[in-house]
DNA sequence: GTCTATATTCGGATAGAC
DNA sequence: GTCTATCCGAATATAGAC
């Protein structure tokens, strides 16, 4: 499932995309709106239609992205029945998207909208965090994990898999990252459950 | 100790002291020469006598900060006997750090750097994670941790409590962070030892 | 809706006195 | 070594034609 949508192929499709990947590249305030220009091949005056300002864009891109991570995250808690095979699922596709979306991955991880969405909730008051420490308090509640803060379990949880993540977007690791999977799992697993 | 080292009460130190605080505040690109020469209550042109550009300032304050990182995790390496009573040791420190100077973790952590450090290398290639590399390396080989590839072991024992000292830096755990040392610490080594 | 040309601001960096 | 005053380029954003 691709993160960023293309309702149709239109110019606002095509300013975010390339968005996307310059900021991904070079970071906000390195990506000039001359670069977005060139590379969307649309004029300035054409962006500044669809968008107000640099700022506007980010935040579009962001929301977007986001709001893929929280469906999925939600999808993941609906389907299915333990915790455990939520979780499972969710490294898989957050693995996924790590090999085959690195610039959606790596704009998402990066956390620099701290820098250039200022006064915006950090990364861990998202919500797809607030779903899994709901899930987590649940599954503690069931027996199906011990007896942990819902805030540790989900660090636990999430927190190797992440730092994986990052190796990969940022070009540190050679290998598929689907081969980290077990081994990152079980030790995920041994830690947490009962 | 003190991350960021006062050698004496000079200009220099004044401009990186306050550039540290600007920095983890606002960001590399949102923090003017301005801003550091009010806040350092130091001229404009004292702040050039002393660092080329505003890049050198930054990296002058990375390599310190990494530095003394590095330093720390070498001694808890060699003056602890086991690989977990070196980990334990260094994510007590790490915690210490988050809460006492969350500035310094903040630049350090936030790895901004690939924005305003263009071509340095990711903090994964760094030097504390590859000295952790080898040490986990020879924990497997004598049999303390399980046969799990070392990148792997790292990631999952240091994942979890970054998680959570990027929630303490930005302001989003109200505990004293040494509060969940001992549960996280469980989730690790229950994780990856043998 | 898209484009080109242009205005205006901002901030990094320098010159040169003390 | 420190300071003030100033330069200058870059990039955001706008105006207005098509």
């Amino acid at each position: 499932m691709q993160l960023l949508k293309a309702k149709k192929f239109d110019t606002r499709f095509e300013v975010l995309s390339a968005t996307l990947k310059l900021f991904s590249e070079k970071g906000f305030f390195r990506t000039s709106m001359q670069d977005i220009s060139a590379e969307a091949s649309v004029s300035i005056g054409s962006i500044y239609h669809h968008f107000k300002n640099k700022e506007v864009i980010a935040k579009a891109l962001y929301d977007m992205l986001l709001d893929s991570m929280t469906a999925q995250t939600q999808l993941c808690l609906d389907t299915e029945e333990s915790f455990r095979a939520s979780c499972k699922r969710l490294i898989r596709y957050f693995f996924e998207v790590a090999e085959q979306q690195p610039h959606a991955l790596k704009f998402l991880l990066y956390a620099r909208h701290q820098e250039f969405l200022p006064n915006h909730p950090a990364i861990c008051q998202a919500k797809p965090f607030e779903l899994l420490i709901v899930a987590a308090k649940e599954a503690i509640a069931s027996g199906e994990l011990r007896d942990v803060d819902p805030v540790i379990v989900v660090s636990s949880t999430f927190g190797g898999p992440m730092r994986l993540m990052l190796m990969k977007v940022d070009g540190v690791m050679d290998v598929p990252i689907e081969a980290c999977f077990d081994a990152s799992w079980e030790c995920i697993w041994r830690g947490i459950s009962r």
